[in-house]
DNA sequence: GTATAAAGGTTTGCATTTCAAACTAATTGA
DNA sequence: TCAATTAGTTTGAAATGCAAACCTTTATAC
């Protein structure tokens, strides 16, 4: 059995870009310069507990960056991707599309 | 905001499929018959507590067969997926090629 | 003014999940 | 017969995911 084959490498996927609520984000913000909460709240249609929640474990990875600002005088906060986090979630999906030719193309040895 | 965007189906996606060790046991599962217990423990290297509460898993949800049976004295454990099982490992890696392109495609809007 | 509600988040606490160490039970070897 | 190995299951601790409750500031009604 090869050493890193395409089994333990759908194992070592990294968990963090990997959970669904947190897939989206990034997958959203990959998209974007940048969106703030309530955006990214309604186009995924999280709770904001667990938007926000996520952004933290996002952010203390470097993988996105969080601004509080202000508009007007209202708090604002706008979420963007680290260049970091470009590479991360680009090659998380492309790794998926590896994966899964890859194992495809696999057959047992006998 | 459509509903069912792209983003609402990331987050959609089946956990049970999605996390990474029951995608790998489920994607070597989908290229062969079957498999014992010791094949998916090498192959993925996963401990022996951790395969097997995964696949306890996979089974409560209809996912996996488990046969018991003996290779002469010795219990043998074949795994096998089920109708079901194929069908939903099949479609999670569409899905996730799926969403792939289409976020890909995606432009917010102003 | 002063309740009253709304906007914009964060914190808390619980339920679930993931994992490997400890355990069980049977078999083989010395 | 005693130790080691094989083949798994159970257990318990740690981490995760989630929404309800909470907090703070701002707008609105009276």
């Amino acid at each position: 059995m090869s050493e890193n084959n395409v089994f333990k490498k759908i194992r070592g996927l990294n968990r963090t870009l990997h959970e669904p609520s947190r897939l989206a984000i990034m997958t959203v913000l990959a998209s974007c310069e940048s969106a703030d909460f309530l955006f990214l709240r309604r186009i995924t249609s999280m709770s904001k507990g667990n938007l926000s929640s996520h952004l933290s474990k996002l952010e203390k990875e470097k993988l996105v960056d969080i601004r509080k600002t202000y508009e007007g005088k209202k708090p604002l906060t706008i979420i963007s991707l680290t260049n970091n986090g470009k590479k991360a979630i680009k090659n998380h999906w492309d790794q998926l599309e590896e994966l899964k030719k890859q194992s495809s193309d696999w057959k047992p040895e006998f």
